[in-house]
DNA sequence: CGTTGTCTTGAATTACATCAAGAAAAGTGG
DNA sequence: CCACTTTTCTTGATGTAATTCAAGACAACG
């Protein structure tokens, strides 16, 4: 029984936009359906035209991109909330894979209905304009942090990015602690650092009693030391589209 | 006298997607005219709420990241047919600032007037969305680049990408040369290395008479060497909208 | 023609990668 | 539930790409 748009849990947080109840009326049309993945699952491939593009209700992932080399870089994690296809939706294909790295439930669209947002709904068309901006900002500030800082300041504001993220949709266990069921792999390709490096930084963060990884949950014990080293700016709080 | 939409010399490029007469006449209305800025002219600083947006006719700039620490990141360079302050139009403010490096014509769009194009034309609106798509894509290749390679394939890898843009708009010189009017730090700056290092890995290019870049041209001896080098994959052309 | 900005080159230093190998988890099948 | 395998994490040692420092050459500019 898959979730009415009008009740969806996410809908709640601040940390999505509002929206018109004309809106909702209008995504629960559109909306196809629910769709559970396996963990692991490949939600995309760089290179696919996908028929369906989605809404992720619950779970967490990895976008990333293979290079022609064969490296690999991890463009962003994929948390509840973030809409994903768009990329394909607009320009034909995908640029980069989408990967389930834990369960997830999908809240699924079609792709050929991009288009009859476009010409039936003028909001919400620009909701998708501003995702994707929101996107191009985030990966803006991510070549930034890679472009100009050392592995410290950028593994500290990565935690810290994350963490941000599910304290804003209210996703912190009784114990502070959130889901991060990523290997140290993965972060380290997201910051384009070795494994080794990584690891040992993430060591000095838990030595310091400032953050602390295990057991895919993320425990952050000084927030704003950890905001300090990652060279966080106070950023007043963002809200973003929901699709 | 400005120039008229119909004849706009940008069009002509197979880089930009042919637009409908309707949609040509629909910028014509929304153009406010056009305003020439200096060298070195901030047109939009990083925070700002501009009243204007831009499509780029003529000239080459910078976007750059200022971060907390003051330094700084070039994100993309900017080139004719580039249409800039999307992210401001659509976030509210600018997450990075925009400078001219030559003189530039700027064709002049009131940022009210954004809210119109999603209310009236729907294939604007679109392509509005595919710009933004497209911008996301490249920032996820230069963090590709950034996080996986090292000096010299990034170095190969940016020339070649700002050498193609070029050859695409026909903006070669009769010796083979582009307009590069960049200096070498802004280089540094774009692809996360220190300015002497890029100064040596540019020696380096030119000694294997690969590429030559001084007085702020470009010559590419060696398009396919620098390819390979770069890491560049065979990518079909491709088409952008042109505002 | 002096002043300023940009480029160039060499030498010293360092942050990070790579290599290597063992320890701890997390799956897998009986 | 327990052996067995595989994956992920951890740590030390070594190597190297790129940074920083320093100083001079060249261009651009007023």
């Amino acid at each position: 029984m898959p979730i009415n748009c009008k009740n969806c849990p996410l809908r709640r947080h601040e940390l999505f936009a509002t929206m018109s109840s004309d809106d909702v009326a209008f995504m629960q049309d559109m909306k196809q359906g629910e769709q559970h993945v396996a963990p692991g699952t490949v939600v995309f491939s760089q290179g696919d035209k996908p028929d369906h593009l989605y809404t992720v209700l619950e779970g967490k992932g990895l976008r990333h991109k293979t290079l022609p080399d064969g490296r690999r870089q991890v463009v962003n994690f994929v948390m509840p909330g973030d809409f994903i296809g768009l990329q394909a939706g607009v320009m034909g294909e995908m640029r980069h894979a989408v990967e389930a790295t834990t369960a997830m439930t999908l809240c699924i669209f079609n792709r050929s209905d991009l288009w009859k947002v476009f010409q039936n709904n003028p909001s919400r068309a620009y909701d998708l304009t501003y995702l994707a901006a929101i996107e191009e900002h985030l990966l803006g500030d991510a070549l930034s942090r890679m472009g100009q800082h050392g592995a410290r300041e950028r593994v500290a504001w990565s935690l810290h990015r994350l963490y941000r993220r599910d304290v804003a949709i209210g996703a912190v266990a009784g114990d502070g602690s959130i889901s991060l069921p990523f290997r140290q792999q993965d972060l380290a390709d997201a910051l384009g650092l070795s494994l080794v490096h990584t690891n040992k930084t993430l060591a000095q963060l838990k030595a310091e009693n400032v953050a602390r990884w295990e057991r895919r949950r993320l425990f952050v014990h000084q927030p704003e030391t950890l905001a300090q080293i990652g060279l966080v700016e106070q950023l007043q709080p963002e809200t973003r589209p929901l699709m």
